[in-house]
DNA sequence: AAGTAATCTGAGTTATTGCTCGTATTATAT
DNA sequence: ATATAATACGAGCAATAACTCAGATTACTT
């Protein structure tokens, strides 16, 4: 690091032109593609604007400092993997118990699977990353869906702390998909799903 | 950063003196503290060298760089945590399976609670952690040691892919008591066990 | 006591990098 | 056209931190 980031980000210009949207579309593009090829040593700010074919004054322009855009980095792979949650969730309510569980990790593998190595980099090599506060709404909204569902269906299970099952129901399943997905690109859907 | 990490360390001279021992010693416990009340970005070697009541040439005199120093320090956390599982891995090879689950749950527990702190920020705030050599001897070790009890036992249970079983329970355990133990400072064994 | 090796010191070198700011360019409004 | 706002540019400032090196201390030998 250079000079220290600021704590509190004062808000930049927001984009109104095309132009600039694209811009910023091109910054964010650029972020995403040196996190991945080349690891959190090489996310500079001067390289990601000269990757992104803008000049590092303009990042400035509609990024603070580096962790706002680290932020909206995240902020847009929580989007994804969310919508991809709503879109199950649905369908899950209804079904046996066991087709829920079932739905509920490939939901999980699902989420993985749009970006994997944004994703693999984004939790393990980004220091800091829990200080978000999308990072933490994020799980909290993910543990709320988790126990309401675990709720509806005390009878049908034994479990004497709920909040003790949710807690280790999400972890356990995110802490093997995403292992699976990061580390093994191959046996996802049949044999995770049969074990668990 | 700033000077960029030279990738082979050339070896530095080992301690050969009471004096130069202390001198290591004060160095490794100083990473060690500001690691763990200060957090990675606090962890520089100047800042260690101070803590550590010596001077940072010193510091390079038996580090050839920062992380050989992140190295020696990841190595001896280890070192720890494989004598706990040598101490309850022989008693568990006679017990019932349920039994043996316990004792390797408890055990994992046990390795998190020699440095909590110390842990987390090995395994969360440090960046480029897997690639020191020290951990991955250390996961194939692991591996190694539940494949084989696992064989041991393979009448008693119910698993297709052995491999991918192994791969599951080493994650899940490590995943979930991990968490537990550096986020929940309570509800240790009864619960956690009793789930599982 | 003198010589040699081990150890320690810390100011300074060097490279990196987050970020600013004055200026130039392009778009929109009038 | 002219004015005004939006956007883009990029050289360079300032801070930081890994690491070096020449010389000072301290400890072992003989």
């Amino acid at each position: 690091m250079a000079k220290r980031a600021k704590k509190t980000a004062n808000p930049r210009k927001a984009p109104e032109q095309d132009r600039s949207r694209a811009t910023v579309e091109a910054i964010v593009e650029a972020a995403a593609h040196i996190l991945v090829k080349h690891g959190y040593d090489a996310f500079t700010t001067n390289r990601v604007a000269e990757r992104a074919g803008v000049s590092i004054g303009s990042l400035y322009q509609y990024f603070p400092n580096k962790d706002a855009l680290l932020s909206e980095l995240m902020r847009r792979h929580l989007v994804d993997i969310e919508q991809t949650v709503e879109a199950m969730a649905a369908r899950a309510l209804s079904a046996p118990l066991a087709d829920v569980i079932r739905a509920g990790i490939q939901q999980n593998v699902q989420s993985h699977l749009i970006d994997p190595e944004l994703h693999r980099v984004l939790s393990e090599e980004v220091p800091r990353l829990g200080a978000f506060d999308w990072k933490v709404a994020f799980i909290a909204r993910m543990e709320t869906r988790v126990r309401s569902i675990l709720e509806a269906r005390r009878n049908e299970i034994v479990v004497g702390d709920i909040d003790l099952a949710v807690y280790i129901i999400t972890r356990t399943v995110e802490a093997v998909v995403h292992n699976a997905v990061t580390r093994q690109p191959k046996a996802i859907a049949s044999g995770a799903l049969a074990d668990e």
